[in-house]
DNA sequence: AAATGATCATAA
DNA sequence: TTATGATCATTT
């Protein structure tokens, strides 16, 4: 499936709003997981198959003929977002062509359609349900921030600095893990210049900013 | 309750 | 192995 625009992406997106995860899942002839313990990204993995996403795990935008980057948003009933966003892997090492302009955060962050779910967890999961989906850009200053946030993340590693990187960094794009355990490691470079293993990381956003989008778009 | 760190499935 | 999709689980 091929969408024209970003817009006709959303009209798409929006058709589904007011179902249940349980009712597209029966229209799509889909199994529903009892719970995402060992299936976490289920859910947004059935809506990129219901809307036609052909990235795959590829490092782009979901939709990268409209430059698109779909992100559902687990939400509680009075809409206030129950996670973080996981954004892209943090990269470690070739840091000196990594520019903030052309980054997979830049690309993917540059137009969002979010997907919003009132997903509390007492909810089972085919009860949940989609609310309106909408697209969102940042404004000029949320991209300054989100730039600042990104380049201080590769300057730090880039000094060899990563262990000194927890999830207290960054404004609106945290670091945290991004594995499959904590004995998965990767390589980086160390402070005298030296190769080291560490924990791979991903940027994600913060719950507190994804909540001020939700807030702009629904007041 | 919110924040931080840990973890699971799957594709290429 | 590293990227995607994230949520789980423990600590503050």
């Amino acid at each position: 499936m091929a969408y024209d625009s970003p817009e006709q992406l959303l009209v798409k997106a929006q058709s589904l709003a007011g179902f249940t995860l349980g009712e597209l899942a029966q229209q799509y002839e889909a199994l529903v997981p009892k719970n995402l313990l060992r299936e976490k990204g289920w859910v947004g993995q059935f809506l990129e198959y219901l809307l036609g996403a052909e990235s795959a795990s590829l490092a782009q935008p979901d939709f990268p003929s409209i430059g698109v980057e779909m992100k559902t948003l687990p939400i509680d009933a009075t809409g206030k977002p129950l996670e973080s966003t996981y954004v892209s892997v943090v990269p470690l090492i070739n840091l000196h062509q990594v520019q903030w302009q052309g980054s997979v955060v830049q690309q993917k962050l540059a137009h969002v359609l979010w997907i919003p779910i009132i997903a509390e967890k007492h909810i089972p999961i085919k009860e949940r349900t989609l609310a309106m989906p909408f697209l969102w850009q940042p404004t000029t200053s949320e991209i300054q921030t989100l730039r600042s946030d990104f380049e201080e993340t590769i300057e730090t590693i880039s000094m060899g600095r990563v262990d000194t990187i927890d999830a207290r960094f960054g404004e609106i794009l945290q670091v945290r893990p991004k594995a499959a355990n904590n004995k998965a490691l990767t390589e980086c470079m160390g402070p005298d210049g030296e190769l080291i293993m560490t924990l791979p990381r991903g940027f994600y956003i913060r719950p507190q900013f994804t909540k001020r989008i939700l807030k702009q778009h629904f007041n």
